[in-house]
Formats: C-alpha cells, sequence, structure tokens
DNA sequence: CCATCTTTGTGCACGCGTTCACAAAGACAT
DNA sequence: ATGTCTTTGTGAACGCGTGCACAAAGATGG
C-alpha cells in the first residue's frame, strides 16, 4: 500500500474521499477500454464487475463526483471519461523527473504507459557521472549537480525516486527543495518531509512479505500438528546475543 | 494500494487485522536496521517513528501477536525480529517464479532486495522462444511451454506476472492451474482467480494519478478563480462523437 | 398520456481501523 | 523492601469505508 502524507481533513470544496480517489484510475481504466470499443454507455454494474469492484461502491464514488448517470440506461463513457479525467488532473500535463537510472529506475523510463495518461517524463537524474549523457529511452541522463535546476527548468512537481535506499531521504530533501510536492517512492526507507508534500511509495519486498504471511497461513490450515512446533516460541534473546557476520536474517533461537 | 483476494474473515486461530499484517514487513524492517546497529531494546515510541507510525497503533499491533514487551523498558530487538519473521513466514524458503522477463521483469530479477528476506528467484520465465536460455541475474529464462512443470519442479507457490496486460489473464490461469496460490501482479489488469487465491496489484499509473489528484487540488487552492472555469462541465458527449483516431484521450467537450 | 421496467443515487447500519488515555506491570534506585 | 518512574497493553470512543436495500428518476413502449 501507498501512504498519502497531508492528510488535510478536506477543508475547501466538496471532499472526495481518499478511498475513492484511489479507485477513480480503475474506473477509468475500463473506461477508457471500452470507449476505444466505442461503447456509448455503461450500466453500474458492467462498469463494476470490468473495474473489480461492487456496484453500489462504485455508484457512490460516482456521486461524490455529481450525478453523471441516467437512471435507466447507465452511464454514457466519453462524458465519463472526461469527467474522471478531469477530476484526476489528467488533462493537463505532469512532467515527471526519474531519480536514480538503475535497474529499476530504467525500466520506469522505457515504460510507455505513462505517457498515455498526461504523464511526461521530463527528465532522468542520476548521481554517477559515468551516466551523465548516456540516452535512456531516447532521454539523456542528466547529473545530481543540476537536480534544483532541471526541475525548474522543466516544471516538475512529481518526483519519482528508485536510488538505493540510503539516498532516498538526502534525494527527497532536495527535490522538495526545488519545488517537487509530490513523490513516488520505491526505495525502502521511510521519507520524512514537510507539510504540504504528498508522499506515496510502492514496495516491492512489503507486497510479497504480504503474500507470504497468507500462503503460510494457508499451508497451516491442511496441517497443524507439524514437526517443530510454531507455538513453541524460543526462549528471550539474551540482549548479549548478537547477529551474524553478515548481520542478515540474524541467528536468534539461542540457548 | 494492493487487492488482497479471498476475504476469508478469520476463521480459525486469532486472527491478526489485515492492516496489522501490511505493517509487519513495515516494523521488520526498522527492527532489522537497529539489528544492524546491534541496540539489545526499543521503546514503542522509538520504533513507531523510526516505522513512520502512530505508537499506539504500533503497540496494538504487536499486542495481536502477544506480549512480547517488557513494561518500562520497551522490546527486544532480536527477539521481536524472530517473532515478525515467524508470523510472516519468514523463517522458510520462498521460490518465486517471474513471468515476463522485459523491462520491468528484469529489473526485478536483478533486484537483491528480495533474496534478503527468505524470497528466492526460483525461475524466470519468458514467451518469447528467443530469449529462452539466454541468464538474466545469473538465472536461465525459460520457456512459457514448460510452465507447468516449471513451477511444480521448484515448488514456486508464489508468482510474479511482469507480462503485457493482455497476457495477463492468461499467464495467471495457467500458474493458478500449476499451482501457485498467491501472485503479484503488475501488467494493469482486473485478474479473476478461484477462490483461495491471493492477488495484490502494483500498480505505477494508479499511484501517479492519486498524485496528480492532490497535486491539482493544492494547485487549485491558491488560485481559484481560473481563466477555463472548470466548474463549468462540458455539454454531454453525445453517443455519436467517438474518439480520436488514436483512441486515447477522446477529444470530448463537442458543440 | 400512462404503465412498466431498468438503473441510478443514497439513507442507513455495520464492521474495521485508528487514536486517546490510563491502569497495571515491571525496572531501577535507594 | 519500598517508592518512583518509565513504558506497555488495552478498553473505549470515534470516524471512515463498505454494502444493503429501496425510493425516485427517467427511458421506453403502447
Ligand atoms: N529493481 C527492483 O526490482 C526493485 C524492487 C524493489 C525495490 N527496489 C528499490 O528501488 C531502488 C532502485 O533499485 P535498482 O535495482 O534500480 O538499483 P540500482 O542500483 O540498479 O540503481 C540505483 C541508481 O541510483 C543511482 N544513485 C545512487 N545514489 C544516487 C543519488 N544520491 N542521486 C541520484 N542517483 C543516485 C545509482 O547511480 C544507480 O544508477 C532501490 O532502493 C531498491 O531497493 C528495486
Ligand atoms: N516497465 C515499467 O516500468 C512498468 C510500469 C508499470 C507497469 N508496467 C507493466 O508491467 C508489465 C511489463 O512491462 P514491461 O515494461 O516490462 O514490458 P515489456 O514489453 O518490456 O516486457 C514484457 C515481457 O513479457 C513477455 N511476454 C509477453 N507475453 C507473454 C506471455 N504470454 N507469457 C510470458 N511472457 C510473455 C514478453 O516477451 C516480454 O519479454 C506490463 O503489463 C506493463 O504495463 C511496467
Amino acid at each position: 500500500m501507498a501512504t498519502g502524507r497531508t492528510h488535510r481533513p478536506a477543508t475547501r470544496s466538496r471532499g472526495i474521499p481518499e478511498a475513492t480517489v484511489a479507485r477513480l484510475p480503475l474506473y477509468l481504466r475500463a473506461l477508457t477500454a471500452l470507449s476505444e470499443r466505442s461503447v456509448p454507455t455503461v450500466s453500474s454494474e458492467e462498469l463494476a464487475t470490468a473495474a473489480g469492484v461492487n456496484s453500489a461502491k462504485l455508484r457512490k464514488d460516482f456521486s461524490y463526483l455529481g450525478s453523471y448517470g441516467t437512471r435507466g440506461v447507465g452511464y454514457d463513457v466519453e462524458y465519463l471519461v472526461y469527467q474522471i479525467s478531469r477530476e484526476l488532473g489528467l488533462t493537463q500535463d505532469w512532467p515527471v523527473a526519474i531519480v536514480g537510472i538503475g535497474n529499476l529506475g530504467a525500466a520506469l523510463a522505457n515504460y510507455g504507459g505513462f505517457a498515455s495518461r498526461g504523464f511526461r517524463v521530463a527528465a532522468l537524474i542520476d548521481a554517477d557521472p559515468a551516466m551523465a549523457g548516456t540516452p535512456v529511452a531516447g532521454i539523456a541522463v542528466q547529473h545530481t549537480d543540476d537536480l534544483d535546476r532541471i526541475i525548474s527548468d522543466n516544471g516538475v512537481s512529481i518526483g519519482v525516486i528508485t536510488t538505493p535506499p540510503g539516498a532516498a531521504q538526502q534525494v527527497c530533501d532536495r527535490l522538495v527543495a526545488a519545488g517537487v510536492t509530490s513523490i513516488l517512492n520505491f526505495a525502502p526507507t521511510v521519507l520524512s518531509v514537510p507539510e504540504g508534500v504528498d508522499v506515496r511509495k510502492v514496495d516491492l519486498s512489503i507486497e510479497l512479505q504480504i503474500l507470504a504471511f497468507h500462503e503460510q497461513r494457508k499451508a497451516g490450515e491442511d496441517a497443524p500438528p507439524e514437526g517443530d512446533d510454531p507455538e513453541a516460541p524460543p526462549m528471550r534473546a539474551t540482549p548479549a546475543s548478537r547477529k551474524g557476520p553478515d548481520g542478515d536474517m540474524p541467528a536468534v533461537m539461542p540457548a
């Protein structure tokens, strides 16, 4: 899950629930597919199925945007596409900067799925001097030294961090100082940002661990009585018991 | 956000809230960092700060696991690392298969952060015959034809899908048929799976769109009276108004 | 113009998750 | 042993999100 900072209580204007905002892109995707097939209208039931949600939830979500449906008929696809796009701010162009052009950063830069939704990769930034000038996905990588200027010149307000975890906070600070107010963080790091800056994180490792939890539970349901009793925890580690030489996966289970 | 299917109401055993499960990896990461610095104990306050959550929430989360803290002192770092690891099923090895070795799939394969937490990339699978045999991250890519056998032979129960969206459902079906019961999906597709299979999705595009929404809201707060009135929606599109030649970003706003 | 039928929009109840606030537990000093 | 001080574990209140169920809206046909 991604974490949205700045939980401003929707002071002004009609406040759209955060959960609804998170689903709007889902609806938009389903609607775009329908639009490409030239389907003129959809019922909440059909669209909900396509988006993988409950139809009542979908209708309630749309009700926050206004009354855009026609009873007895459904929703006009093209009209709804426009309304949701406008609500999400997708009618305008969003220049995005990616910082840390390694495995992941390069993959993102090469990904064509952004441009189709108003996001434009405006700059690629890396600290490695050897990379400066190298074109990735048709864009020359620029050096971190110029980060401030690059952000300003391109009017970037959304930054993507794909640096190693150790560099993430520093990069984040520099981005914020340069004027970035929204950050998508792929580094497994808790970023601290000033009020008014939104941070969302994508954490692969966490997703896998959640899957592992459920996977283990499924497996354990079939075979409750196992060899090593999982209910008997090892003795509490004495504070003296240090970790292994590597520091990863510490050898607990002492005495 | 990722979507967990199979909302079994925690029939048996003490049910740990889903929200808590999602935070355990966060705590584990913070604890591991402390462990590497040989810190013997932490208070809920310190650990909560490190993990970026509320201390009361953290204590309540831990209370679902049992009483592992010591009042007046805090939690034993090593002991807690072990308890959380065990709860998440990280004490055992999880062979993972990645299907679709393109930009993203290759990046994931090259990522070292999985192995450190009990996840092992056991197989790379792609439909492109030209890729078969090619080593990526030291592992030879195998062809989709052998998917079934590969999954079985390696005892893979967790699959990662990084194919184009059009192939995702088909790949998903094949993985499930082969015995996979947990899927991490990067393709922007709503996967339908049988009961008992967990699906989590990571959707870059959605994350960016959520950021754009808040970004637009921030910008709109400063300048309410603007050129084109954002409150006046265009006339409803007639069903006849088709989309542009490309099909993306339809030219709404007719007459 | 009226009847019927489909589908929206929403009031309401419920359950989950978050947060506060505090009693109790235990470490530590004297 | 006793008192003090720190920190946990949790009861309780609250707020948000979800889903049911239905009245009202409007299309459509006669
Ligand atoms: N690759 C994956 O699949 C994956 C999965 C999950 C998480 N992550 C996380 O994403 C991040 C990037 O992963 P990766 O595999 O691409 O790593 P990588 O090492 O391939 O790339 C990191 C890049 O960041 C650059 N960099 C380092 N310090 C920098 C700085 N201060 N400013 C700007 N650039 C800097 C490096 O030069 C390098 O090009 C890591 O934090 C990793 O934990 C990656
Ligand atoms: N690259 C990114 O940064 C990014 C970001 C967001 C989402 N995604 C999504 O991730 C997926 C992969 O993206 P990508 O950029 O790596 O694409 P890609 O085209 O580089 O890679 C796709 C790979 O899947 C393989 N493939 C195709 N059909 C297959 C099948 N039926 N079975 C097995 N393999 C098959 C192809 O041979 C190719 O190697 C896409 O769905 C994309 O929308 C990617």
